[in-house]
DNA sequence: AAGCTAGTCAACCGCGTTGTA
DNA sequence: GTACAACGCGGTTGACTAGCT
């Protein structure tokens, strides 16, 4: 009796508009391996009319990048790799699949999962929680200051440069140098304006919920607690990558 | 032993993005 | 510029399992 036939029998595997659904078996396991081996990843939709399979495309790239792909790494998360979850979370949000990039062989699905029962529940009043935060108050801070740098530097030239229309000796000095620092974005939104805006602003013009500009505390509190008032109205927010509108599941997503 | 509950994880769904004709 | 298909991503669901009562 085939796999397909027994799992027939045991009732898996709806046919759904001509396409398989539900727990795959060995034998599509198998067809898809051999796709995969001879054609490579990619052009999924041609996997049933090649390999036979009556699985969707998306299914089948599921089934092959979460469960098949041979530099899978199996079993538990290792404490290390939990470290890494959290310090990237705390970064990135819930996008899984930029987490995943750096725990090689670990799918997103696997890390979403993880996140979900290991983390979630004991957000709130965990260390994990502290952690994240005192991680993105460090972040900030680091922003900031090199925003203040620049913004020095700036002032610099620009006064030099006004300095120097006026006093003509001045131009013999040798040039302000070209600063041309090697920013690495300590939260995404620094690679958009836009967003490093929305920041300001919240800090500078407060924000309904933000009680005391001064009070540097109150502020952490109220970007953290914007996670829980509007993130679960804007995770189709988070999930696409669109610039106009912050998520503000995290002040520096 | 049986029933219930919570945890886990594979798979599905919907939507946004990207590529192409 | 537009329409369509393919792909990728995050959220959610549901089957299964282990532990508890």
């Amino acid at each position: 009796m085939s796999w397909e036939m027994m799992a027939q029998q045991l009732g898996w595997g709806i046919i759904d508009e001509g396409w398989r659904k539900g727990p795959w078996i060995a034998e599509e396991d198998h067809k898809l391996i051999e796709y995969v081996k001879l054609h490579g990843e990619g052009r999924w939709n041609s996997v049933c009319r090649i390999a036979g399979l009556k699985r969707n495309g998306k299914s089948c790239r599921l089934r092959w990048v979460n469960y098949l792909r041979p530099d899978l790494k199996k079993g538990q998360l290792t404490p290390q790799e939990e470290k890494i979850i959290v310090e990237l979370h705390a970064r990135w949000g819930n996008r899984w699949s930029t987490i995943a990039r750096s725990l090689p062989g670990r799918t997103d699905n696997e890390i979403k999962n993880y996140w979900r029962t290991h983390f979630k529940k004991k957000t709130k009043s965990s260390e994990n929680f502290s952690r994240a935060r005192l991680l993105r108050k460090q972040q900030f801070q680091q922003q900031q200051q090199l925003h203040q740098q620049q913004l020095q530097l700036q002032n610099q030239f620009d006064m030099r440069k006004i300095v120097s229309s006026s006093d003509e000796s001045l131009n013999r000095q040798p040039p302000m140098p070209l600063v041309k620092q090697n920013i690495v974005p300590a939260y995404p939104f620094s690679a958009n304006q836009e967003h490093d805006g929305f920041l300001c602003s919240l800090i500078n013009n407060g924000y309904p919920s933000v009680p005391e500009v001064s009070n540097e505390a109150n502020i952490w509190d109220a970007l953290w607690n914007l996670d829980d008032v509007h993130g679960a109205s804007n995770t189709s927010m988070a999930m696409s990558n669109k610039p106009n509108l912050p998520t503000y599941s995290a002040p520096f997503y």
